[in-house]
DNA sequence: TGGATGATCGTC
DNA sequence: ACGATCATCCAA
């Protein structure tokens, strides 16, 4: 994957696989994500909005690389950034169907049906194995582990490469819809999955974000996935 | 320094 | 509908 706008580079993530080590992940729902108020795509929803910061810089790097954010904690989410360097934003990986090492999946997500495996952001992290040391790893020159440019934190111990793969997906067969979670800008369609797909994740809008806009009629609910 | 805050998830 | 749990940010 090069450089897009978020919402192109969202459809070329889409359908792709990540490998792991023995896992090889294939994206079926994803997320687009911006830059800050000045920049070219700017995006309330972004954790780049508040502009360069030590969690986010690898954001602003080159394409192709891994930001990896702790959620709540718990879940440690991942993200393919998608601007050429100095630009943020970035692709959610969101959920993913196990195409490779099932094995070792179901053991670090014991008790999960199949589908569920990489179901979720922060599912789909833990079923990959990626965590916080990930952030900035290369994911299109297959070859390394190298970093978008300095290096802020230490690198993982776990030296295994990250490799993307696109694999296009028909336009006919993509969805899109509000994104999941946030409280702002919610409503903005940057979310794209694999229509059909079992393994998308069920859509739950943030109960910070403000209703959405609803079309005239009086009750016809819009639904949407 | 320390309090508030999530691009979540599973269970209640 | 709710709580778990912690890196990060920002106010002071």
């Amino acid at each position: 994957m090069r450089e897009a706008a978020p919402a192109d580079a969202a459809l070329i993530v889409l359908g792709g696989t990540l490998s792991h080590g023995p896992v090889t992940l294939r994206i079926v729902e994803v997320e687009a994500y911006g830059g800050p108020p000045d920049s070219e795509y700017p995006d309330p929803a972004a954790h780049t909005w508040p502009g360069i910061k030590p969690r986010n810089e690898v954001m602003f790097g080159d394409a192709g690389h891994l930001y990896v954010y702790l959620s709540h904690g718990i879940h440690q989410c991942v993200n393919i950034t998608c601007r050429p360097a100095g630009e943020g934003g970035g692709v959610l990986l969101r959920a993913a169907r196990v195409e490779e090492g099932h094995d070792v999946v179901e053991h670090r997500r014991p008790g999960i049906r199949p589908r569920s495996l990489a179901r979720g952001p922060g599912n789909l992290g833990r079923a990959l194995g990626i965590d916080l040391s990930f952030r900035g790893r290369d994911v299109l020159s297959s070859s390394s582990s190298s970093m978008s440019a300095p290096v802020l934190l230490p690198a993982s111990r776990d030296l295994t490469p990250v490799t993307f793969r696109p694999d296009p997906v028909p336009s006919r067969l993509v969805a899109s819809g509000p994104r999941v979670g946030v409280s702002r800008e919610a409503d903005r369609p940057w979310r794209f999955w694999i229509d059909g797909a079992p393994e998308v994740s069920a859509y739950r809008r943030s109960p910070r974000a403000p209703a959405p806009v609803r079309r005239a009629g009086g009750s016809g609910g819009d639904g949407g996935q």
